[in-house]
DNA sequence: AGCTCCCGTATAAAATATACACTAATTTAG
DNA sequence: CTAAATTAGTGTATATTTTATACGGGAGCT
């Protein structure tokens, strides 16, 4: 067993890109670093795994230390080993992002979580470490998934008018997307509730308030039911670059 | 940096679930185990990464020395990290798959290869580790990326028939595919050449010949074409019940 | 009161997906 | 040489989905 010996001198961690969704802006919770290496500067919330610890654990650990939240959705999405890529030595991150409802998100005391800070997706610049181009490889896998997972309602608050929802669609997948096919697609899925209520304290027609029934989900996905939502044909507005142009 | 030390105690491997077709069947390669642990079982080729190798590198270098291949088609999938996954110690594996032409394929001599051999991936049963759990996330991935990318032609000879892409994609979705569809949807991306040639030596009308035009996809796609071959059938089954069966 | 913004429904038009069955070319067996 | 066997190859009509157009009406603002 002596001959592997060499290769037992690595570590891991994983890195979180924490999404939400807040005044029509998709954002990510990133954490200014208060020590070497990258001293000062923004990066993803992420720690090396514990011995004992499984990923999806410890994906779910820095998560919680970091916003209290538990049972969030979370998903891997892929690791980054560049040789180079750590300071401290051999490091490979596996990273996974997870969907959070910025309503429900409380800072909490661990000292992972004082210099944490929503920032816009579209606005962030430079990370420490690769977190740039993890940062971007999630959001690339976001914006898959959420086509074929209702998983956009996680970062909505329970309650959510259809405007909203398109808004979030929309901020997610870069796109525009024309009002009365999303609100036929989407009711046709027979997976909201109308909760018989409105907005208050709009400047405007207050809209209609739905849940997402995720009981009939359930039921229906046991049936065969694929959800779908699908950007059409249309064209990107406003991409911008999260890879520096060089 | 003394506080980290503990966490610099683990290893890495790269798995690679290497994808041949053959026969009309989709084939994985599996090399029969040595040396404990799991020894004389089927596992996955797969080896730790070396210190000053990255994880693509490591996984190139798995294909190469078991197969002689190079330049190969390689896509990482997800990790695996549970605790005890490895008699060994603590070590998480990086999951990719690649896709081979099976007759370009050569037994290398290397030690690793001396045991490897050819499964129909319906008929593969028990693996050593957490290996097929591996195969399958990989082979799930698979079917999702080759209706999203034209690398079906990466298991494919140079020169084929339609009908064995479309046999190709069967296997691989796991569906029957209707024929005329099936090339009208292929042809109509103007992706492929006509070669003028036909097979030869089969006991019934020759098939036309055909090769992917790489260089003429790279271009559309440049231009903001996506290649897309979706699985045809989509059932909903039951979705529109209005009265509950009781 | 009138303006504007947004919610909401209905329906037409266009694009896409699906279903489906016969003729053609070639080898082999008799 | 003929017939049988086998796979290649092709087009059209219908259903479904997506996109676009049209319009009515509620609520806050000035």
């Amino acid at each position: 067993m002596t001959e592997f010996d060499n290769f037992f001198k690595s570590a891991f961690t994983v890195d979180n890109v924490i999404f939400g969704f807040d005044e029509g802006d998709l954002k990510v919770l990133l954490i200014k670093r208060g020590e070497a290496p990258y001293m000062g500067k923004w990066a993803l919330p992420g720690y090396f795994v514990y011995p004992n610890e499984d990923l999806d654990s410890a994906a779910n650990r820095v998560l919680e230390e970091l916003t209290g939240l538990r049972n969030v959705y979370l998903e891997q999405v892929k690791s980054f080993g560049a040789v180079d890529r750590h300071p401290f030595g051999r490091v490979i991150t596996v990273a996974y992002f997870s969907l959070v409802k910025i309503s429900d998100y409380r800072l909490q005391p661990a000292s992972i979580a004082r210099k944490a800070q929503w920032h816009p997706v579209s606005e962030v610049g430079e990370l420490a470490f690769d977190h740039l181009g993890i940062l971007e490889s999630c959001f690339q896998r976001l914006k898959s998934s959420v086509q074929w997972r209702p998983i956009g309602f996680e970062l909505l608050p329970p309650h959510f008018t259809l405007t909203e929802l398109q808004h979030l669609y929309e901020a997610i997948l870069e796109t525009e997307l024309d009002k009365r096919n999303f609100r036929k697609k989407i009711l046709g899925m027979d997976l909201l509730v109308d909760l018989d209520q409105t907005q208050e304290g709009v400047a405007h027609r207050p809209a209609k308030l739905y849940r997402f029934d995720r009981e009939k989900y359930l039921r229906f996905r046991a049936e065969g039911f694929h959800f779908e939502l699908k950007e059409g044909k249309r064209k990107e507005v406003g991409r911008r670059r999260l890879e520096p142009v060089i």
